[in-house]
DNA sequence: GCAAGGTC
């Protein structure tokens, strides 16, 4: 046993305690086995001798989550959980590594926290000081942070010359995005998962998760997918004339590229079929350089393992890491593309000579010389991945191997020359219309060679001389639809979460898997990422609700947030309880309007969702909406993933695939049977949201379909369009003699043609049997009321010398007022100058100054 | 049964 002053280092993984350990004691130290290795050695601390231990965590120590009593899923409301303590609790029991930990101080004096340089390594600092049990205070066992960027003997012993502190607001910000996380994933997830589960038959799903990360990673997928569905082909021509030269056969791109007017595109073929040769105008040479790649990082080895190699994210990592246990490859988890400057490309390469497949190439770049690589980005975490020694098929195995040759070939790549080209343009003019046609001649490979699916494609073009004619062979005019784009890709989806920060390279495939596990996306072939009925739906009900929810901004608020506490600027306990109070408020939003989600499930998952006949058009996608009849009645398009109320007890048929001009939406006409029955044409669209602002305190509804699945909404007969035919303004005749409301002629009330009040049930007879009765833009001079036109039948027309066609006020015509009956109405006189709706008093006032609250809390407004 | 982040 030895009496010198103890170190304790203790690293984030077990291989970055034995690279310490080796370099600190060059190799001359002894290991022994624990929870994880401790490797010993004696050596010179801050001018001192003394005995060091290195050892290491194995990641986080601990994570946070909710003490006992609130892990019962039926006792405790959701919404509780915000308000909820945190405890942290250790995250591989099994391991003991906080035993381990503590053990290791015992008789230490002095600790060097070797954790990796980046926030989460900060928060394990803390983790660490926690289980060793020294205190930062305590100025005789002193606690030390090592910040290397990479482990090599130079940043090592750099480090230890430059000892720190550990940085407690870096800590602090990483409890407080696990406090969050864990309050709003738990809560969200508890709530869709209980109000969902066992309601749907056709809803097959253990859990129904919710997640800053997983969710805005699926609402990718689904943006796309609904790109694809509501995509709108459209024709478009395009001219391509055809030349024969010197035995080319070459097709010409035209400077116009496509027209979308299939007449102007026929002039255009027309000038240029006349105009029969092509004259050259120019022709261009330029020497092009693709540049070689930077340093390969995890994310791009992903995106490379799913669009080339056809491995998923996770497979991918598990191989790649692999591969580094076994020491083929460096470590496979960085965001750096640039080398450290302490690289040795020269024993890197020769650790490859060996390779049959590229032994030969890396041979001839040692004896020619390296190129520099790329500056790329250093992220200050690890070096790129690279290999660290030569390996066979038979050595590592056929999946393990591909990721390994890819490796060595992007390292390769790295350093290896950049690719030059020659690109040539030729420029024609036919019939006055500009084409041109390029053609590319590789000049150097460079390291194309060793990465040939990067490779410069060859075009060869016969030479043109400026001025030169020659005879068109053939003026194809193309015709072509504009097509969709294709589902996305998991190698798209890894670069659009990178873009908007969601997850980590480490948590990124974690995300991808989850969403596919829990059975929202299925992987098809090429890798493409379909989304499921029980994808769309969520993504959909929360786009309806709170978009908020499935944006990847909800990430970047976060995250955002937190950084004012990595950088000291706002208090650790501010910040979470404002964040958990926007979340708090987002949720009882969310819980309040569940039943506009739970509308989406139900027109997907209940057993009445495949019952529904097609009925009308929707205005957006252009295709059938199916009708439900099943309370609460309505349209669902399944295109755009929307559901349109109707309303209720009634029947609902199509109006001769009549239009709303406002939206495209084919109209219905709603019906209540019977003697007393009336109908009136509705727009599902407008129906729903009502277009004009105020519409729905204007005519007295009481609610609208926003506010509830059944509410009345606002049909044709309430409508203020100035110039649509089924529109209040048009088929208003006059004011019902019972109520505030507007008697409006019942357009398919033929032959009982009648008027129906749109605010209650009064109901004017007109003449029955009259062949069409309609409204006119004419107005009473007397009552303001419309002059309508009746053109009777031959054989009972009560005017004068068999005449059909007769105009007036239902209210001041003598001849109509004595033809027509009230129902469910005291009299039938005129009232003072009220005319059909028309100016009233109540103009457009605002919505009741609900406007002003929002309480989804959107970001936006923070 | 629930999040996201480390790592094996």
């Amino acid at each position: 046993m030895t009496n010198l002053p103890r170190v304790l280092m203790v690293a984030e993984k077990p291989s970055i305690a034995l690279s310490i350990a080796s370099v600190l004691s060059h190799g001359q130290m002894s290991t022994r086995r624990g929870s994880t290795e401790v490797h010993e050695f004696d050596g010179m601390f801050q001018g001192f001798k003394a005995h060091y231990r290195v050892t290491s965590v194995i990641g986080h120590v601990f994570s946070a989550d909710f003490p006992e009593k609130y892990q019962n899923w039926s006792t405790i409301d959701p919404q509780d959980l915000f308000d909820a303590p945190i405890q942290k609790k250790e995250s591989n029991p099994k391991a003991h590594i906080c035993r381990h930990l503590s053990n290791e101080a015992r008789g230490c004096s002095y600790m060097v926290l070797w954790l990796d340089c980046d926030r989460e390594g900060e928060n394990i600092c803390f983790e660490v000081i926690e289980c060793t049990g020294f205190d930062m205070k305590d100025t005789k066992r002193k606690v030390y942070r090592a910040r290397f960027s990479s482990v090599t003997e130079k940043d090592i012993s750099k480090a230890m010359e430059n000892l720190a502190e550990p940085n407690r607001n870096e800590a602090l910000a990483v409890d407080a995005r696990q406090e969050i996380d864990l309050k709003v994933g738990v809560a969200f997830s508890r709530f869709q998962t209980s109000y969902f589960q066992g309601k749907y038959q056709k809803l097959d799903c253990r859990v129904i998760s919710y997640g800053p990360c997983q969710t805005p990673t699926l609402g990718f997928c689904v943006q796309r997918y609904m790109q694809i569905n509501t995509f709108k082909p459209e024709k478009f021509w395009a001219l391509r004339p055809q030349l024969l030269k010197d035995g080319y056969e070459l097709q010409l791109e035209w400077e116009r590229r496509r027209l979308f007017d299939l007449e102007a595109a026929t002039v255009f073929q027309k000038l240029v079929v006349e105009g029969r040769t092509a004259k050259v105008i120019d022709v261009s040479e330029k020497q092009e350089v693709k540049g070689r790649p930077a340093g390969l990082n995890t994310v791009n080895l992903l995106k490379v393992a799913s669009s080339a190699l056809g491995f998923g994210p996770q497979t991918a990592m598990h191989l790649a890491e692999r591969l580094y246990t076994q020491g083929f490859i460096s470590y496979p988890r960085t965001e750096s593309t640039a080398y450290p400057s302490s690289f040795d490309f020269t024993d890197t390469l020769r650790a490859q000579v060996s390779n049959p497949a590229w032994g030969g190439y890396v041979q001839r770049l040692l004896s020619d010389g390296i190129h520099k690589p790329k500056s790329g980005t250093d992220a200050g975490d690890h070096p790129p991945i690279t290999p660290m020694r030569a390996a066979t098929e038979a050595s590592v195995g056929g999946d393990a191997w591909r990721v390994y040759q890819y490796v060595c070939q992007h390292f390769i790549g790295t350093v290896s020359p950049n690719c030059k080209y020659i690109r040539t343009k030729v420029e024609l003019s036919i019939g006055g219309e500009t084409f041109h046609c390029t053609g590319q001649r590789v000049t150097e490979k460079g390291f194309t060679a060793i990465m040939p699916w990067s490779a410069v494609e060859e075009k060869r073009l016969p030479t043109f001389l400026k001025g030169e004619k020659i005879e068109v062979s053939r003026v194809e005019l193309y015709e072509g639809n504009t097509a969709p784009p294709d589902f996305l890709t998991e190698s798209e989806l890894i670069s659009l979460m990178e873009k908007h920060g969601i997850g980590t390279d480490a948590s990124i495939p974690v995300h991808i898997n989850n969403i596919g596990e829990r059975n929202y996306v299925q992987v098809q072939s090429g890798r493409k990422l379909v989304p499921t009925a029980l994808g769309i739906t969520l993504i959909r009900g929360y786009q309806c609700i709170d978009p908020d929810l499935c944006l990847p901004d909800i990430r970047s608020f976060i995250e955002q947030q937190i950084t004012l506490v990595a950088k000291g600027q706002a208090d650790h306990s501010h910040v979470v309880q404002h964040v958990i109070q926007q979340f708090r408020r987002k949720f009882s939003y969310f819980v309040q309007q569940i039943e506009h989600m739970d509308a989406l499930f139900e027109s997907q998952f209940s057993p009445q969702a495949d019952s529904g006949r097609a009925l009308s058009k929707c205005g957006k996608c252009l295709r059938y909406m199916k009708h439900i009849t099943a309370n609460p009645p309505r349209l669902f398009c399944g295109t755009c993933e929307e559901v349109y109320y109707l309303p209720q007890k009634g029947t609902v048929k199509l109006y001769k695939e009549l239009t709303c001009p406002l939206d495209n939406f084919e109209l219905v006409i709603y019906s209540v049977p019977g003697p007393e029955g009336k109908s009136f044409p509705l727009c599902p669209y407008c129906y729903n949201s009502p277009p004009f602002e105020g519409i729905d305190t204007l005519f007295g509804a009481t609610k609208t379909a926003n506010a509830s699945k059944t509410g009345a909404g606002m049909p044709c007969s309430l409508c203020p369009h100035p110039t649509c035919q089924h529109s209040l303004r048009n088929q208003g005749v006059c004011a019902c003699p019972e109520c505030e409301g507007t008697l409006v002629l019942d357009p398919v009330s033929f032959p009982k043609w009648k008027l129906n009040c749109n605010l209650c049930s009064c109901i004017v007879l007109l003449p029955e049997g009259a062949h069409r009765i309609a409204t006119t833009s004419n107005r009473c001079p007397d009552c303001d009321s419309a002059i309508i036109e009746i053109d009777f039948n031959k054989k009972t027309t009560p005017l004068e010398n068999g005449a059909t066609l007769h105009q007036g006020c239902v209210l001041c015509d003598e001849l109509l007022l004595s033809l027509v009956e009230v129902k469910h109405g005291r009299s039938f006189v005129r009232r003072g100058g009220r005319g059909r709706g028309r100016g009233r008093g109540r103009g457009r006032g605002g919505r009741r100054g609900s406007k002003a609250v929002d309480p989804k809390m959107s970001f936006r407004d923070f």
